[in-house]
DNA sequence: GCTGGCTGACTGACCGGTTAGACTATCCGC
DNA sequence: GCGGATAGTCTAACCGGTCAGTCAGCCAGC
């Protein structure tokens, strides 16, 4: 699978501004945020917003692509410097439980997005090229793992996109809990023991 | 668990107007929709729709909560006529999976849900008694299943939470998907045998 | 003729996008 | 080194469209 590259190009003004349109959306939606507010919190005129990205759903979907291109290198990141597939896994799964916050920020955006693919060719493509990206990702682990016969699986690609869901599924719960933040620990372990235990790991 | 109901009251004329506002909300989005576009596409006049439910949130409200005691009404039914645990597991999918058509607009008002669920305190109920509904049926079955020998798993309020994020987590996978029509007979099947098998049935 | 369900023109706020021009920096010809 | 042309960056006032919510009053049935 051919791996797209999610980042265009970006200026240093122009990672400032999606920097504060991250923060914004994950705070009210992409909806509920006015170009005037993110321009007045990123202490600059509205006009340079629509200089640099021409319209707010360009600065939307730049916004994305640049959390998303974010998460896939952190996750990248996490799997080389654990050596087992358990230990992957589970690296991984500590990457991506960051924080509450950052988590309850990055899913709220995530799901804008999941909303916006669906009627909005833009959007459909970048959320694609993400999902392949990380699908990607679970998948060579996987891979790695049955060869060395740690997992069982049937369909490697298949059982990539079941992690994915279970991933997806819990985050999905807990944001809806009402004490999100200190649960948060619970959700990863939980998280954690799914996935392994879909994966046909050995205890431990 | 006291299951809390859904739905306080529904008079004809309103409960014309939730459908409309229910089939443009899966269309376009809460924010996309205007009073004016669901008075014109049910037929009655803008005035009509605040004088019902005085606001638009209201509105919005009252149409989630008729859809979600809609769900929960036919998971119940669902599992009432099968007998054994795993045919209830298999019913209640078929019964979640019904069509694409109405799977892609259900999901989609639920991530609104979601979504507003995270930010206000009236829907963040709405959220909350909907999943503990919910989640109360899937228990009630997998406590059963656990009794006859079928199920295996350590506690069943655990048990049912996960069952729930595999559903849902294939669910917002399968939202991404461009041939979600075609797909969907897929994700269903391969929904119920990843929740068999988390539930480690007997294979069958 | 009165009441209550119902109407739809209207209002005021909001907001994305435009535009005219200010300010600075760089470069060129003299 | 100097005047000025050019380009790039940035600002603030403004425009036009949209839309939730209001309100004055209509009209059918009692």
């Amino acid at each position: 699978m051919a791996e797209a590259s999610l980042l265009p190009e970006s200026s240093a003004p122009k990672v400032h501004l999606i920097r504060t349109t991250y923060a914004l959306i994950g705070e009210k939606g992409v909806h509920r945020v006015a170009l005037e507010e993110i321009a007045a919190k990123a202490e600059v005129s509205k006009g340079i917003i629509l200089y640099y990205f021409k319209t707010k759903e360009n600065l939307v979907l730049s916004t994305m692509e640049w959390v998303l291109s974010e998460v896939a290198e952190r996750i990248r990141a996490a799997l080389v410097r654990a050596r087992t597939p358990e230990g992957k896994i589970r690296a991984m799964l500590n990457v991506i439980f960051a924080s509450p916050e950052s988590n309850r920020q990055f899913y709220l955006t995530y799901l804008e997005l999941v909303a916006h693919a669906s009627r909005s060719q833009r959007f459909g493509r970048l959320s694609a090229t993400f999902r392949s990206i990380v699908n990607g990702l679970y998948a060579e682990v996987i891979r790695v793992g049955v060869e060395e016969g740690r997992f069982k699986v049937d369909r490697v690609d298949e059982a990539a996109l079941s992690v994915r869901a279970i991933i997806d599924g819990l985050f999905l719960e807990w944001l809806q809990e009402d004490g999100w933040e200190k649960l948060h620990r619970r959700y990863r372990e939980r998280t954690k023991a799914a996935v392994l235990t879909y994966l046909g790991a050995a205890a431990g």
